[in-house]
DNA sequence: GGGAATGCGTTTTTT
DNA sequence: ACGCATTCCC
């Protein structure tokens, strides 16, 4: 909608006196503090707007945000309030941001610029045919899973911390696997390195390296970007911390934004600290605090408020409102899973009723298994939903199988895709595949020795004659990157069938991934999207059509940034919410605290936390947890706070009509049946 | 050496 | 209920 003539904006109309002195601030380190609705979105929003207007050259502006759908989503509004200029903000994740740059200067740290990515589950594959290989796997020998070995890994790439002191911490039992550990550590780093892949921790660890140890890539690159914008700061780590004040290191315009009491990333090295640090690097850095909130009615806000109030660590923030509206939280007990997804299922029918639509309703949970039963539920009532985290469409195992045969086409090194693919073949174990994949490094990656003699004989001879054929089609770049996408479906068809009987609904999925293909001319940025999660890789597609109506069902975490008309927050249990494994560990506790302030601050009029009396506990031990949150016992005041409710199930009506005496059986018609149907 | 069957211990959150 | 190691059979 812009018109030619440079379009103005009320910036004094727009925004409120804290919001616009971030919005205007120029030169300089800028600390915005801002709690939950307080507009951060849109103070952002508004300051790549006002540098865009005031001659800022948009590619020289830099927007990282935690994902990428936020930064689509706020140079989308961007250029609704300016212009088009607002979508050649350079924006992304950390990641994508360091996937984009590594690229370039691959060679510079040994790299090919061809490097594939490994998501966390490749990784953590990775990871355990090393464990294996090194004849780890013992059972005398308790060692840690690959998943867990993985996580140390990550800890020690993301915090300052070295290997021997995150075992110390936080794995005290294993302590005489250190060594060990410290051994798997050296291997995995030299197996990916050998193999040309960068692990999610790898993005950040090497571009680090790269700004820190290149001066003259460091200077460019800074150089590039005049404006530096680092959203969700209280969720950066160390190494971001670090990314950030080295990519303004020339200019010294860095502006990051965040709220302490919603730092919930602590399990990937996150930590608030560095907002309390931020000052200390950049000493003249201003401070700005937006505290008014535009989301929430004020009860919503009372609640938020004494949530926060048992936090040990706590700086500024009150927040306040004008929001109109006085209803309380509701607390609702119900008996168990099944009675709270039933009363969820019946508020969610009466809201329609009452004008809501069901894209302004979301159910938060801790953990994504906690929705299964309501999921149920909810197919039942015909109530159409969405959920966020957990699971997601790349990673499940038929998108991860064509991945992987794509991702030997772009850089045949990578072991982890040929060992994925070589296991699907009938036969092939992980003793074959590895020789297998021993075979092509020695041609130096060229697959065409599967068809040589090698293998003639073999049971899988003519399955790999296939697959290197298959591979010649997918390499090939003069074919578009759609196509060569439809090539790997096809040849991934029969065994998509023979693995998985729910083979149609896969099938669909593929479908959709080839649909997603069409946008790429580069078959590396196609996996690199697939592997960084591009906003366009969900399931479904969101959909335009307004009769497409869902409501969400999502992790906490995943909902991050969000806002609905009504929320409602399931399994206020001890060991639902907070987690088990918080409720024993100091500091854990403080992190879940945060994390349920997150839920309750996304509601903007209805607040409902649900607390139901049992809930199965998993494991052998067939126990329940029955005792309500600490987050909710915590709550001062919690009774003037919220509105008690219990809700109790409609009786069944009953399967057997209970009658009294004898009632009379037809004895001819009892004769009839048997006669009929025998005996 | 591969693969099915068995038996053990176990689960958060995500780029 | 599921990953992961071990065991046994081809």
């Amino acid at each position: 909608m812009a018109e030619s003539t440079s379009p103005t904006i009320d910036f004094e109309k727009e925004l409120n006196p804290a919001q616009r002195a971030a919005v205007e601030a120029r030169e300089g380190a800028h600390l915005v503090i801002a709690g939950p609705g307080s507009g951060k979105t849109r103070t952002l929003v508004y300051r790549v707007a006002h540098l865009v207007l005031g001659g800022v050259a948009p590619e020289r502006i830099l927007l990282l945000t935690f994902t990428r759908k936020s930064s689509e989503e706020m140079l989308r509004r961007a250029s609704q309030i300016l212009d088009e200029r607002c979508r050649k903000v350079a924006g992304g994740t950390f990641h994508s941001f360091a996937n984009r740059v590594l690229r370039r200067h691959a060679q510079l740290l040994g790299f090919d610029a061809g490097f594939t990515i490994l998501d966390r589950s490749d990784a953590e594959d990775l990871v355990g045919l090393l464990r294996t290989e090194a004849g780890y796997n013992r059972k005398e020998r308790r060692f840690p899973r690959k998943g867990t070995i993985l996580s140390l890994f990550s800890k020690r790439a993301n915090t300052k911390k070295t290997l021997e002191e995150l075992i110390e911490s936080d794995y005290p039992h294993f302590e005489p696997e250190t060594e060990a550990l410290k051994e798997l550590q050296r291997k995995y780093t030299a197996r990916k390195r050998a193999q040309q892949v960068l692990d999610y921790d790898d993005l950040l660890v090497f571009l680090r390296q790269l700004l820190a140890e290149h001066e003259t890539v460091r200077r460019k690159v800074a150089a590039t970007y005049r404006y530096v914008m680092v959203d969700e700061y209280q969720d950066t780590n160390h190494l971001q911390a670090h990314i950030a004040a080295l990519l303004a290191s020339v200019h010294g315009n860095l502006m990051v934004v965040g709220d302490d009491a919603q730092s919930i990333y602590s399990f990937r090295g996150a930590s608030f600290q560095n907002i309390i640090d931020f000052p200390k690097i950049f000493p003249g850095a201003k401070t700005t605090m937006l505290e008014q909130n535009y989301r929430s009615t004020q009860p919503i806000l009372d609640f938020a408020n004494a949530v926060l109030d048992n936090a040990k660590e706590k700086f500024s923030k009150n927040l306040f409102t004008e929001v109109v509206g006085d209803d309380r939280p509701q607390l609702i007990t119900a008996v168990d899973d099944y009675a709270q997804s039933r009363f969820i299922c019946r508020r969610i029918l009466e809201l329609r009723e009452e004008g809501v639509p069901l894209g302004e309703i979301s159910v938060l949970c801790r953990a994504a298994w906690h929705t299964n039963a309501l999921e149920v539920e909810l197919a039942n009532a015909n109530i159409p939903f969405r959920k966020f985290g957990g699971l997601r469409f790349v990673e499940a195992a038929h998108i991860k199988d064509v991945a992987a045969l794509l991702k030997i086409a772009a850089n045949p090194r990578d072991g982890a895709a040929w060992h994925r693919v070589l296991l699907l073949f009938e036969g092939v174990g992980p003793k074959t595949a590895q020789m297998v994949i021993q075979a092509v490094d020695k041609a130096s990656g060229r697959w065409q020795v599967l068809r040589g003699d090698t293998f003639r004989g073999r049971k899988y001879a003519g399955d790999l004659t296939r697959l290197s054929r298959l591979l010649d089609a997918v390499s090939d770049d003069e074919v578009p990157v759609a196509e060569r996408v439809e090539g790997a479906v096809r040849y991934y068809q029969p065994l998509l069938k023979k693995r998985h009987d729910d083979f149609p609904r896969r099938k669909r999925d593929l479908e959709a991934l080839e649909g997603i293909a069409q946008r790429y001319r580069s078959l590396e940025r196609f996996l690199s999207d697939v592997a960084l999660e591009a906003p366009q890789f969900s399931r479904r597609d969101p959909g335009r059509d307004p009769e497409d109506e869902w409501m969400t069902l999502s992790t906490v975490h995943s909902a991050k940034g969000l806002e609905w008309h009504t929320v409602f927050v399931v399994n206020l249990n001890a060991g639902h919410f907070p987690s088990q494994q918080s409720l024993f560990e100091e500091g854990a506790l403080e992190e879940e605290r945060r994390l349920f302030y997150v839920a309750v601050t996304r509601a903007k009029r209805n607040l409902y936390l649900l607390r139901p009396e049992e809930l199965p506990r998993r494991g052998p031990y067939g126990d329940t947890f029955a005792e309500v949150s600490p987050l909710l016992e915590e709550v001062l005041d919690l009774d003037k706070l919220v509105d008690f409710q219990e809700f109790h199930l409609e009786p069944e009506t009953e399967l057997w009509a209970d009658e009294d005496g004898e009632s009379g059986s037809d004895p001819e018609l009892l004769a009839r049946i048997q006669d009929y149907f025998g005996e």
